[in-house]
DNA sequence: CGCTCCTTGTCTCATTTGAGACAGATCTTC
DNA sequence: GAAGATCTGTCTCAAATGAGACAAGGAGCG
């Protein structure tokens, strides 16, 4: 249902009911669709819909694994896998998906987006979290899992008021502002315990 | 091989021809494409194409002839059908498919589309030609076919260069210029003959 | 509750398509 | 001009899709 297919009309398939269903977020919201108006957006049968996906959940979550997978390989890019860079990174693929981010975490996508994205930005925080405030590694006990929770949050909050307010400053600078605020919350918490 | 084919493969086999050609026009001209290479942007098998074209400027063809149509929906609403009007819905046409005519008029496209171009417009003018000069009305010999081939290629000169300045006034206003521009070649030859 | 309307998920069969091979044309490059 | 590559246009067969029907399950409504 989501293995590697080579196989180019199933590849086209899949693309046009991806493309499909982004635009019918943007003007509708996720929660009203229905699968055959997916379909029917995409020109492709319903028939052809469940054949690809099981319902229009697994459709959306193949849409956010493949951003997440293209997220971590811009974040993890070798040159910059190692300093805040990533962070940089990180805000450069959320302009370049903008429309994809828009439709799945604005008012028009689904409470559920923003957890997915939440989860994953904190796997991102947990495994470069002590690069966000330069120098300050190992600031937290490595087994608290509300940090980088919280951390992630922030990011997340971030990205939809960076993106809905037209991104008024560059991905260098959003970054930085992230950064600072979550150099705090590190500085904060690293004296508890 | 351009009748009316309602079968929903053919209709998206066909659509996705005609947007993987004009992205290529604009990538790398026209005359440089193979079919190949527009089966593949658009994810179709190069059989797949000629099943539906005999050859690129087939496709070409109907994407013109199906932008004509449009043009001449759009110039021959009923309440604008006999006024100065249709060449204010000429240029909202133009301007509304922007990318296809920059595509297939500018650079990139071939002399081949501005004949044709020209040609659809001589038509134009001779149906309506009359209505460029408001109140000019038969100011020319009907059978002479020079007169509504020079005011053509003045508004196909004018498209193109409205849309290469990345139209810098409104539709209205490149239609009034277009016309008094017209109304003084009809002034000038009507006194022919 | 009962009724209607819509959506879902699954199925079958006809049809279009994709992969790949082919000969011949055309373009390159020496 | 010869050789190698690329492109064209056509073909075959397997595979994915489209049309349409179907039962089941809500959702809205009187």
């Amino acid at each position: 249902m989501s293995q590697p297919e080579n196989n180019l009309r199933v590849r086209r398939t899949q693309r046009l009911l991806r493309e499909a269903l982004i635009e019918l977020i943007e003007e509708r919201g996720f929660d009203a669709l229905t699968v055959g108006e997916i379909a029917e957006r995409a020109m492709v049968s319903r028939a052809a819909f469940y054949r690809n996906y099981q319902d229009k959940y697994a459709l959306v979550e193949q849409i956010f694994a493949e951003a997440m997978q293209a997220l971590l390989e811009a974040v993890a890019e070798p040159r910059t896998a190692h300093s805040p860079e990533i962070w940089v990174r990180f805000f450069e693929h959320i302009a370049e998906y903008e429309r994809l981010y828009r439709a799945l975490l604005g008012r028009r996508g689904s409470p559920w987006f923003v957890l997915k994205m939440r989860a994953s930005v904190v796997d991102l925080v947990k495994e470069f979290g002590r690069l966000v405030p330069p120098g300050a590694a190992h600031m937290y006990p490595k087994s608290d899992e509300f940090v980088p929770d919280l951390v992630a949050t922030l990011f997340v909050e971030a990205i939809t008021w960076w993106l809905d307010q037209g991104r008024p400053y560059p991905p260098q600078e959003i970054a930085n502002r992230c950064m600072l605020l979550a150099g705090a919350i590190f500085k904060e918490t690293s004296t508890w315990q």
